[in-house]
Formats: structure tokens, C-alpha cells, sequence
DNA sequence: TAGATTGTTAATCGATTAACAATC
DNA sequence: TAGATTGTTAATCGATTAACAATC
């Protein structure tokens, strides 16, 4: 009896944080958990978890709690993970090897369907399976093969242009692991993944 | 005349990125900057800039704005970077290779000190100069090299584990890239960095 | 001086948490 | 039924933004 609130971003940050959680559950053949015990092993309010998911729908069950299997299969839709998502990657360094061979996505339906690169010296190599290709073709690339997200581990002197390409090929969403803001007035989702920042932030706790 | 508030995590996560856009105009030779040209290409308030920085003392110049050499070395003391901070870096796969020889962090002070890892094939190889060792020397290793944080990419079976070990070392941070929250009693920073949930929660804002 | 910009207060906005009726 | 746990409201807490006096 919930929905059609806003829901905030600090919600869909949480989101693939359950999802993780509940399926470790149901490799262990765990059918049922509450919010208490989710909160307990996810270090979270179980009030907030409670009422993120009820953002989304009535998915528990009062005094049992909530199905594992079918919060696993609900929070899969909200995150759109119940369809094949493709990616694509810019950007072939070290950090760009390691992302593609990451197969952790696989099971989310997230796959990278394309890898670029502007070092002549690379492209026609492959990755993980996926030749690389210049920037030269990845408008026409992200296009035919339906490229909606795209992750960026170019230099932080590229990283603009690059995203900028990016837009106009229509990308709707990027991870940005280049050390730099990246700006557009275009309607894009942009996420930053940046080392640096995150252990620099790390260094100020210390005592 | 501001300081000896308690300083709030959101403040603390873009003093790095206040940082990384003054490193930059001091490259290309920009000695004064205003918190609107800041927020203007970093896309954070200037309200919010000033206040940040504020929080710390009293770091401008009413009508003219911050000197940015002044500034760079405040929020380098602040962020504790003005003296070389030691790492660890557990899991010498991918990604470990991958950040090992990410040397960014070199002009912040910021260097691996040790790579650790459990496979028997790989202790002994080295990454970027340094040698892989078992974990079976990790907490004399920590000791005797002054290391105080770590980042973990060990695979998230082994991720908990990890950290206890770090943990009972005496590590005062962790930067964690397994996909898995990791619990712990004692005073230890722990920041996150997987690659998944960024996409997954990236995928949420497709249309 | 006039214009610009800080530091800071007050107002707003949003997110988290506590509490509890509803109900399985 | 008794115990457990949700969904939701209200209270709290915290973070962001607007506004402006102080002042370079």
C-alpha cells in the first residue's frame, strides 16, 4: 500500500546492498529473514530497511517477514536487473583489464558488451573476449548493440571527452573511475568510483 | 574563527575533491580561486564550499576569494597527506595488480607499502617493485613497516576474514573493493568501493 | 569608494530513527 | 491465542541552501 513517494538516492544506494545480502541467503538455503536480521548483518537501521522497501511495494508479511526469494526477484526489478544491461568500457589500462574480467556482474545481468581505447597499439586486441576498438567507432558501436551504461577508467585528462562522446551516443549512465568531475547539462546519471578520493577521505580518520 | 564542530562524513568525502580541483589550477598556474568558480565546476554549492572549508578555520579572503597554494596545504593537513601514509594491499589478482600500479597516489603521500596474498603461486612474484607475501606475515609485516591502512580485493568469501586480520594488526582503515560489508567491534574505518553495486544502482536510473 | 566575496546565521529540506497499531 | 514483525506516522536528527553583515 506504499509507492509513488520520491525515492531518494540514498534508498537506491542501499538497494544492491540488500540484493547482496538476500542472495547469500539463498545460496544458503535461507527462505525467510526479517528486518532486524538483515540489519543486523548489514549494519543498517531495520526501521530504514523496513521503509525502503516498503517505497517499493508491500513485500513483507507481518510477524513472519519477508520472503527471500521474492524480495530477491522484486529488488531485481526496481534495479532493472531483470533484463540484459550493456556496458560499455573506455578505457583498456590495468583498471580496465581488471573491470572486465570481473565477472561478478554475469549473474546480474550486467555485461560489457564493448571495450575502447585510443592506443592504436591495443585496439584489434581483446579482453575477456571483446576486441578492442578506437573511440572512432563507439558512437556507432554503443548504438547497434544497444549500449546503455558505460564505465570509464580512461586518465583523468581524457575523462571529459570521453564522457562527453559518451553522451552523445547516448549513454544513459556512467561509472567514472577517472580522478575528475565530469559535467553535462544532459539528463545523464553519473557515479564516481575514484581510488584516490576514497582513500584520501580514509587518511582524515586517521588518529 | 570557525572550528571544533564535529566534522560530518559528507564533508570529509569532497575535501578530496576540493583538493583534486585546486591541484589542477595550481598546475596551469591559477593562484586565487572564489567558491563560485569552485562550485561552479566541481557543481557543488558555493554556500556549501565556503561552509566545508570554514569548518576547518578561516582559510579566505572576504572579496577575494581562497589562494589556492594557501588552501592546497590546509586541506592536505587536514587530510592528514602531509606525511607519507603507509597501505597494505591484500589480493594480488586484477584489480590489486591494477591499483599497485596506479601510482597517483604517490604525490599525496599515499604508497603501498605491501601486497598480501594467500596464493602459494604468487607470494614471492613482485608487483610494482614490491614482493607478494603470505598473510601468514601480514601483522609483523604491518607492524614493522608503520602501516596503517589497507584495501582489500580478496574475493568477498574471504573479504571478513581479511579485515579481522588487518583489524587485529592494528590497519586504522580499510578501503574494502570485495563485494561484501564487513562487521567489526573495534575503531576501524571501513569505506566501500564495489564496482557491482555502483552498477546496479546506476542501472535503477535507467529510463 | 564600489564591487566582490567570505564566514555565519537562519531557513529549508531531506534522511534516519523510534514507536506502535495492524496483523500474520 | 501469544509472539513476532511489518508498514507507517511522528519525532528527531543532520545536511544543504539562502541571505546578508562584515570586510578585503
Amino acid at each position: 500500500m506504499a509507492k509513488s513517494e520520491k525515492i531518494s538516492e540514498a534508498v537506491v544506494r542501499r538497494l544492491p546492498i540488500y540484493l547482496r545480502y538476500l542472495s547469500y541467503l539463498q545460496q544458503v538455503g535461507v527462505t525467510t529473514v526479517s528486518s532486524q536480521q538483515m540489519g543486523k548483518n548489514l549494519d543498517i537501521n531495520p526501521a530504514q530497511i523496513r521503509k525502503d522497501l516498503a517505497a517499493f511495494g508491500d513485500f513483507g508479511k507481518k510477524g513472519i517477514g519477508y520472503d527471500v526469494n521474492y524480495l530477491v526477484e522484486k529488488i531485481r526489478q526496481i534495479l532493472k536487473l531483470d533484463q540484459e544491461i550493456r556496458v560499455a568500457l573506455v578505457g583498456a589500462g590495468h583498471l580496465g583489464h581488471a573491470i572486465s574480467n570481473y565477472n561478478a556482474f554475469l549473474k546480474d545481468q550486467i555485461r560489457i558488451a564493448a571495450i575502447f581505447d585510443s592506443d592504436p597499439a591495443k585496439q584489434g586486441k581483446q579482453i575477456a573476449g571483446i576486441t578492442i576498438q578506437p573511440l572512432e567507432e563507439l558512437k556507432e558501436t554503443v548504438k547497434e548493440r544497444h549500449i546503455r551504461l558505460a564505465i570509464i577508467t580512461v586518465p583523468a585528462a581524457a575523462a571529459q571527452s570521453v564522457a562527453d562522446l559518451l553522451i552523445e551516443a547516448g549513454i544513459e549512465g556512467i561509472l567514472n573511475f577517472a580522478p575528475t568531475t565530469i559535467r553535462t547539462e544532459k539528463e545523464v546519471r553519473i557515479h564516481y568510483a575514484d581510488v584516490t578520493s576514497s582513500l584520501q577521505s580514509l587518511a582524515y580518520y586517521l588518529t
